[in-house]
DNA sequence: TAGTGGTCTAGACCACCGC
DNA sequence: CGGTGGTCTAGACCACTAG
């Protein structure tokens, strides 16, 4: 690793996402920590602020760090991945995948993304279920010009995004939020009325400039929301 | 001002906002800066490193910091401003306040923020409107309590929104986007069909721990998107 | 009241990159 | 090459708050 506050940061956010340390669970003391990483204090209270800016933990005075509680509410602007999310949450969930294909990119998609026309893309569609009800809709695209082990993978235990946040580390991402009317075949695989607002979140990521991937995930309007919380300091 | 660095923050970022520094205009290096402010380089840093974070500034060694171009799309999680936005894009904008009226904060409304109920509120409903067509319909509540001489101010050269960001400082937000049906009432003043789907963003700002404002903004779902960039280590 | 995090200092070395 | 930002140190004092 090359920074140290980065090693710091991607332990702990592992031991988090991992589900080693649930929510609740007290994070060492900065005291602690500097032992254990034999650093200075400012650099392991760089990354506690960060990730507390994160809303991933919670920092009292006096009563220390902790994990915090998973919201129920998706962050707006975080890489967001439902089968991590389930899991924190204690929601029962699964995902099918209804459509697999390689195709090259189209013009339009290329000229969004910034991409030769023509480039090989790995094509999914993806639904996500939680508790037996269809959750959202993902519509995929993964560039396998970046990420060529993609076109081999089955996705049989974690789904695209999970999989791919795991493997592929993104530095760059944009997210696009819409609302549009559900037309019949998207109300269908979401189970709403034909015409329902949905929400759409659209994600694009970077590697180091390599374009990775593009998800457009459609969320029942009625059912989800985004919500961000900050503070202009972070 | 309580800490050193907000004191720094808040004079550069109004500098930026006021557009007394334009985009692309060279911010002072950080030891200009700590000249300035007689502190030490690790503060003013800290303070760069944050706007730079928050999409505000430009950051490159050698070539120095200067203030960012500004997007043409909206950043989701970040305090908007119709008349700013518009100004910056180079749009003719207008807004209409359609009801103004001071009354005792909702059981609901007070649950959901977090206040006792019965709190005075100023109720204002706004139309927003860019060349000619209507862009957004605002209702927005504002605490009375802590902002006592907007119950005074005729909003007639600026919008709410804009007031209150000049005027109150905000220490803490809250953004939520959902996607809505519109009714028959708010496709009328939006000019849209009936049922077309829209983008409700519901914003909360708090000063210091005392509530400042309500927004709910909604856009027609066809024509506006939330847009979000950013990287992981902020 | 004692222990935690919040902030700040006055240095330091290094990587990058425009000149 | 030199100047910029990126990171880090080894301290310090203070604010807050749980016990």
């Amino acid at each position: 690793m090359k920074h140290l506050h980065q090693r710091i940061r991607d332990d702990i956010e592992a031991k988090i996402m991992s589900g080693e340390w649930p929510p609740g669970h007290r994070i060492p003391y900065e005291h602690e920590l500097m032992a254990e990483y034999g650093c200075s204090r400012m650099t392991v209270n760089k990354v506690l602020s960060t990730l507390a800016a994160n809303g991933l933990i919670t920092r009292r005075r006096r009563a220390g760090t902790v994990v915090a509680e998973p919201s129920n509410q998706q962050a707006v602007l975080q890489i967001q991945d439902f089968a991590l999310e389930a899991v924190r949450a204690g929601i029962d969930y699964h995902f099918k995948i209804l459509h697999r294909g390689v195709e090259p990119i189209d013009a339009a998609a290329a000229q969004r993304i910034g991409l030769s026309a023509g480039t090989k893309m790995l094509c999914l569609s993806t639904l996500h279920v939680m508790d037996n009800i269809p959750q959202a809709f993902e519509q995929r695209l993964i560039n396998l010009a970046t990420v060529p082990e993609a076109g081999e993978e089955p996705f049989t235990d974690d789904p695209p995004g999970t999989w791919l946040l795991r493997r592929v580390p993104w530095t760059d991402a944009e997210h696009i939020v819409r609302a549009v009317n559900a037309d019949s075949a998207m109300a269908k695989r979401l189970q709403i009325q034909s015409g329902s607002a949905c929400l759409v979140l659209e994600r694009r990521t970077w590697q180091a400039g390599a374009f990775v991937t593009e998800a457009r995930i459609t969320y029942p309007g009625d059912r989800h929301q985004l919500v961000g919380r900050f503070s202009p300091v972070a």
